[in-house]
DNA sequence: ATTCTAGGTGTAAACGTTTACATTTTAGAT
DNA sequence: ATCTAAAATGTAAACGTTTACACCTAGAAT
């Protein structure tokens, strides 16, 4: 096994306590000792074992992150604000899947009740009561993304898809397109539910009527947004305008468009939400809603790590909105130059 | 904090020791207590401490995962097999990106020598001598991923990029190509040598000549995929077919050649590799070299715990190389009917 | 010289498990 | 009833830290 405490201490000829206040600069030791102490831990390569440091400690170094699912860059990109992040401060970062509701909440306690993790970071499209009253009632923090409820004294993240929603259909609306569909998202998902409602209210504010026939529901894949099209264009009435809740699904709605021979934006215009990579490399390039997201996962990890010092207080419910900005391509008729600023 | 063994031992009034065999099912403990035990421990929500548990077993349930950087669909893939697989066996995720060469050993040490985690899967480019040394003399097993190095005495997954760049090139032959160019991968890149490798012997073995001026070196971003098509336009001889070591190099050739009007496959044939979710799309769709990557992350998972659990020799060396399967786009020039098969 | 102070250091308990070893209980054989 | 072996249980040490408390020193103040 590696090298420990004792070890040390045997080396320096001082007690343990001291080799530990020695190499965490707490407590009073004397500058000589402490030198020693500090050289002769890094010539035996000490690393502390986060075991023993937890047992006593009651942290360990490590924080969890509980995705709905590991597909996708999107997610990919939270793991990365939240690495990024975790690095810099030094801490390691627990990864799961929810794999299904039921495991949310195994998974929550397995965490934080053990006292695997100082704290969570939470994900999840909708919270079941029971995972909500366990966060609630934790001793360790808990960070929810992108979670509506109506939970109070609940710290969260949020990326604002109502605003994003409304500016986009607003976008085409300005655009003098009178018939402009949706294709939804699962309607238990929550960012589904607040960019449906944000494309609704900007019909209605701006002065176009709803039109239950223009909502289409999907579920945020391609090929939802590829059967959604083949029915839209196929009805009456027939949209001018689509927008797709995700681009995942502004994607499906582009090759099935491009199969019929249906042009966008000329015989019908087409936009989309998130900005994935992917959106800007489609002919034409499609106009969709920026979000944040890397900024989603960084932002909340440093809240993380300022309740885990003490700087703010966890008890406070805290909660921060991140606005979207729009991404103009040629998909929504806009003129669009294609080059260089795609890479 | 949690209860723990010692309150639930007062409350079946036998000492710790029995509970602690009841709960682990070792070690001898009449039924009725067994049962008394565990119905008292469920009702008051056990969970065992992680860090006392790790301090006596010298085991965590955790397994560290070392990627090369935290982007893209491909390194998600693989988190993903991985994730699923731990869930599967109970074990904890502890993911980290090696942010530099530097913070690979360090990172390592942390990891293992201090017994934070169980074993360790790691991916990177290429393997320092400093951190080769250490993962040889490491007590904990670990699993290297698509690592070409020549050490010995080492577990190894990976992915036969000779084999798909061969046949991809041999593919491109076969279309009667006689300039076929390539672009390669950042040249450090282990990935990126077997499959220029593949490529040349291809062209060799199959008596076409091999000319430097149809190597143009990239660095697997879409970015450097525009500017090498560029180039290899413009120069003579000028290629007639285009080998890019990656998808994404492929995104940026479509996209260079579609801003100058230069028709794929008419004009010039172009392929890639990965199979990245993307390629599919592209208009022709993309002939490329499918990577089980998500794949080669259970696999790997699997094996380390089958080391954990004693199951396999983990001082054996191991080594295990995932074919690659070729997926005929229409940007090779073969006839290629578009529909649904891509969702 | 004596007392006081504070900084430096050591001792030992605590954190929650697992497990070798010792002890008690049980049941079957006499 | 007694003996024996096996099964069930308990005791205590070990894992490697942190930290409250006690102790010891040296120098300053008296």
């Amino acid at each position: 096994m590696n090298t420990n405490i004792v070890e040390i201490a045997k080396r320096a000829g001082v007690s343990i306590a001291t080799v530990s206040r020695a190499l965490n600069n707490n407590g009073a030791v004397r500058e000589v000792t402490r030198q020693r102490i500090l050289s002769i831990s890094k010539e035996l390569n000490y690393i502390p074992n986060p075991h023993a440091r937890g047992l006593s400690r009651k942290t360990t170094d490590t924080i969890g992150v509980i995705l709905p699912e590991l597909i996708d860059e999107f997610f990919m990109d939270i793991i990365h604000g939240i690495d990024e992040e975790a690095y810099r401060a030094n801490k390691f970062v627990l990864i799961s899947s929810s794999h299904s509701q039921r495991n949310i909440i195994e998974t929550l306690l397995e965490f934080m009740g053990s006292g695997r993790v100082d704290g969570v970071i939470l994900m999840v499209p909708q919270l079941h009561t029971e995972a909500a009253e366990l966060i609630q009632q934790s001793q360790r923090p808990v960070i929810l993304l992108n979670v509506c409820s109506d939970l109070k004294d609940v710290i969260s993240f949020n990326i604002d898809d109502y605003q994003g929603a409304f500016a986009i259909t607003e976008h085409l609306i300005k655009h003098n397109y009178q018939k402009i569909a949706t294709i939804s998202g699962p309607s238990e998902n929550c960012d589904a539910e607040e960019r449906l409602r944000g494309y609704q209210e900007a019909l209605i504010q701006l002065g176009l009527s709803l039109d239950k026939n223009l909502i289409i529901s999907g579920d945020f894949t391609a090929r939802s947004g590829y059967d959604g099209f083949k029915r839209l264009i196929n009805q009456t009435p027939k949209p001018d305008a689509i927008f797709a809740a995700n681009d995942m699904m502004a994607v499906g709605i582009f090759e099935s468009a491009r199969e019929s021979g249906i042009k966008i934006p000329d015989d019908i215009a087409v936009v989309g939400f998130d900005d994935i990579y992917m959106s800007r490399f489609l002919q034409p390039r499609l106009t969709t809603v920026h979000v944040p997201i890397q900024e989603l996962g960084s932002k909340a990890i440093q809240y993380l790590f300022k309740m885990l010092s003490g700087e703010v207080d966890s008890k406070l419910p805290y909660s921060e909105v991140l606005s979207t900005s729009l991404v103009i391509g040629g998909s929504c008729g806009c003129p669009y130059q294609s080059g260089h600023n795609i890479f």
